[in-house]
RNA sequence: GCGGGGAUCGCCUAGCCCGGUAUGGCGUGGGAUUGCUAAUCCCAUGUUCGCAAGAACUCGGGGGUUCAAGUCCCUCUCCCCGCGCCA
């Protein structure tokens, strides 16, 4: 959700965003529907005054015994006319909710304008793509040969893009898991696990509604969704709360698995865990003040470069085109890491500053102290780890000529070997 | 799952039986007093719209009864106690 003052006193800026994202909204319907409602809003608000004056006319006439009974009919003429304009009002209202819901977020002056991923800008790269004296193979005959990854059984009993992790593939991604908690234990944030279903409130306040139907899992009969990732469980957490501001920044490394639908993506990555409904990621989750977000975009991505280095994975940074950031966030940097089998850096991280747009959906405000006019605090997000697709690239990038994979130095200890 | 008790403007809390402008405290800000600190006293302190005056809204969510609902009725959610079931 915008913040309402741009929407009234900047509508050209919205125009620009939304050419920008090569979105269509309907933008000029939003403001109507604004203007009407504002109006509607004042006549009922004084035909509510002239009721609650009669309430209490008609009180003290009945306390001092005088007879109400001429009040009383004009009174309950006031109060079915109001009842017709309030229906009124609530369709209008509605209307304009969903369209405030849907309208994307406004975009930093620093990202590259342009409607799709070609405009994305290479930020760096770090690390040398490796090279091999033998035929490189993809994941997943590297998968197939070791015998830890079974995808013909999975899509026998649960479709396309799923998996079973066998042996070595299981152990690869617990040892992943506890080297990535402990990285993140030592850099100041909380560790949290959330719940991996939430309701349809909690999910359209991190969601926007046009990806929902694409990308969430609905549990049949309840008011409950599969998270797509849990940021979707973090941004919710604070829902409708005021933070103190001495407990803020807060920042949350969050476990869980993702549920993905994956439905817009036919055809593409039909083979393998790299595209895939159910995923573990370690996502960072950060709430903090509006004069300190763009500083914390800029330490959150740092850290996930590091954590990479660490793992020896080389990668490139890509600061996302308007056209192809997600419509929640105002800048996001992608981490691509360099894939052997594939031949190319492919997304395994991404991070971004929503502002307060996010915390609008979920009335999540801070303040310093307890008699401060409260604000909307920012959120940030970022990837740590997706853990199968880092598996991804280091199965490709550490194979050997016999087909075997060699386990990076830091997570050797995790994992109890040198290799698969 | 069953029975009982709850949810009030940041936190705590009164009001509900018996319908008629939402009580008080804590915290916070400002002021007074004081050599300083402490203590005490006074004022302010929910949300929205508005330059302001002001007005509307607000008692877990939704619906109903009524001229009028925090209060009465229905329904849902969550929390606590007991019973049942259970990894």
């Amino acid at each position: 959700m915008l913040d309402p003052k741009i929407i009234r006193d900047e509508p050209e800026k919205i125009k620009e965003m939304l050419k920008d994202r090569a979105v269509e909204f309907d933008l000029e319907k939003m403001l109507e529907l604004n203007k009407v409602r504002k109006d509607m809003m004042q006549q009922t608000d004084e035909l509510k005054q002239k009721r609650n004056q009669m309430s209490m006319k008609i009180a003290t006439e009945k306390k001092a015994g005088n007879d109400a009974s001429e009040l009383l009919q004009e009174m309950s003429q006031i109060s079915s006319k109001l009842d017709d304009m309030e229906n009124q009002r609530k369709t209008i209202d509605d209307d304009y909710h969903k369209l405030s819901f849907s309208i994307p977020n406004m975009i930093h002056d620093s990202v590259p304008k342009g409607p799709d991923e070609s405009f994305n800008k290479q930020v760096r790269t770090w690390g040398d793509v490796p090279k091999f004296d033998f035929e490189v193979k993809d994941h997943i005959d590297l998968g197939l040969g070791l015998d830890i990854v079974d995808l013909e059984r999975a899509s026998k009993t649960a479709g396309a893009r799923f998996y079973y992790l066998k042996g070595g593939l299981v152990k690869l991604g617990q040892a992943l898991t506890a080297f990535a908690l402990d990285f993140v234990s030592k850099r100041d944030y909380n560790l949290i696990q959330p719940p991996y279903m939430i309701n349809r409130q909690s999910m359209e306040g991190a969601v926007i509604a046009d990806d929902f139907e694409e990308v969430i899992y609905k549990v049949q009969d309840e008011d409950l969704f599969l998270i797509g990732t849990s940021e979707h469980a973090i941004a919710s957490m604070h829902y409708d709360e005021i933070l103190e501001g001495g407990k803020i920044p807060l920042r949350y490394a969050s476990i869980s698995p993702c549920f993905r639908k994956e439905a817009g993506a036919h055809g593409k990555d039909q083979k393998g865990i790299f595209r895939v409904h159910q995923f573990e990621k370690i996502e960072q989750f950060i709430f903090c003040r509006p004069e300190e977000s763009w500083d914390e975009h800029e330490k959150m991505i740092k850290n996930t470069e590091e954590f990479y280095q660490e793992l020896e994975i080389p990668y490139r940074l890509m600061l996302l085109s308007s056209g192809d950031m997600g419509k929640v966030s105002a800048k996001t940097y992608d981490i691509e890491a360099w894939m052997s089998g594939q031949n190319a850096y492919r997304e395994i991280v991404s991070c971004s500053n929503c502002l307060d747009y996010q915390s609008r959906r979920l009335k999540i405000r801070f303040r310093e102290k307890s008699n401060e006019d409260t604000k909307y605090i920012h959120t940030l997000n970022s990837t740590l780890v997706a853990i199968e697709r880092t598996m991804v690239a280091i199965l490709e990038n550490n194979q050997t000529k016999d087909g075997h994979v060699e386990i990076p130095k830091v997570l050797q200890k995790y994992f109890g070997d040198n290799l698969i």
